[in-house]
DNA sequence: GGCATATGTTGCCGCTGTCAACATTATTTG
DNA sequence: CAAATAATGTTGACAGCGGCAACATATGCC
């Protein structure tokens, strides 16, 4: 039962995966068909459906992988930072990063109606996010922010990175991927610091 | 030639545009499909084709009406403002209340690939980005923000104004709809004043 | 009235997602 | 170790989709 290992197809669902990221990558979701996946897969076309329940599944699966990658890409770019502030700049960094690199991948990733998918799913994205949260409250602490529920501040910085990765994205910002990255500097930077020298709001209570 | 007069249905164009605006709210892109718009329209599967090229022009024409609508609510939300600082969040107001209106709207207007498409999809695009660049050069001549190249304040704002629609949108924020909007306030004054107190960022000279 | 053209319909094609039935391989169990 | 059982993969089918071609009909122009 909780054998993982190889059958006839040694390791199939990761070779699906793969092959899933791959076609995403290429084709985009409008081109992202389940038996193009089966067939770089090396499999018939209904194969994958003993390890993903439908298409659908398939998507959710792939948008969780993507919130771990995205999770490693803020991380990894946080390392480099020297203050709290610095490192929350360079998580938002990390995250357009991680957009601009894997666009289509972002669209699944937000696409996906984040009610009643699989839990993986659903934690995956809460990881991602806690990234952010724990650099809000870093800041907090350093005295760069408003002390109070941090939840406010982490919106306002991931809707603004979010924006510009998806604008970028969309082609409808005036620079290329890398002037893209190198801005989410100023963006960050003027967040922040709209937010330092603004009044806790208090509205979102919620945890 | 120029004849719009009726035929054996009247304005079947617009009825096609009607029947899949509703159609897209109702079932969203995944089930938006050509032949449940003809269907709605009661034509047959194949008429659509006589005022569309195909799946990707009617959508893109969805695109272009969306954009208009979009243009109009932010200048509906504007005319309330005093001064140019609060008409710029008004506008924000405005783009956050279209995206939670109409979310799958948003969707095909910024999930359409911009380039190639009609003109008339980019023109709408552009109008309505152009409330926004407007509303930013009226906070410079007000002295809310430094002076040279309103591109970067108006790309920060609409990241963060885009970005928190988005994030709602996809269900990933911590209130509802009307909290949202009201939450718009407080991003919007946190963007602006964070900017205000920042040296003009050079790099984006786009025209 | 007659003709070209614009508009709408019918029929068809390949493709897709998904189900059911069958085949094969691995695991368990006696 | 062999038989039973579950897990995995294949084949075949179906309806629905986007799009093309051929046909039918309405409209405007002369």
């Amino acid at each position: 039962m909780q054998a993982k290992r190889p059958y006839h197809h040694a390791n199939l669902k990761q070779s699906l995966l793969g092959a899933a990221v791959h076609l995403l990558a290429e084709a985009g979701p409008q081109g992202f068909t389940l038996r193009e996946v089966a067939r770089r897969a090396g499999v018939s076309h209904n194969a994958p459906y003993r390890h993903f329940k439908d298409k659908d599944d398939l998507l959710a699966a792939m948008a969780a992988e993507g919130f771990d990658r995205l999770t490693a890409s803020m991380n990894a770019a946080i390392a480099e930072g020297d203050s709290a502030a610095d490192r929350l700049g360079l998580a938002g960094r990390g995250y357009v990063e991680f957009a601009v690199g894997s666009p289509q991948h972002l669209v699944v990733m937000f696409e996906t109606t984040v009610a009643g998918c699989s839990p993986k799913y659903a934690e995956a994205g809460m990881r991602a996010f806690q990234v952010l949260l724990n650099g809000i409250e870093a800041v907090q602490a350093e005295g760069g922010l408003p002390e109070g529920d941090p939840h406010p501040f982490a919106v306002v910085a991931w809707a603004a990175v979010h924006g510009l990765a998806k604008l970028a994205i969309a082609g409808r910002l005036p620079f290329d991927a890398t002037r893209t990255v190198q801005f989410t500097n100023y963006l960050s930077q003027a967040v922040l610091h709209g937010m330092a020298n603004l009044p806790h709001p208090l509205p979102p209570t919620a945890g």
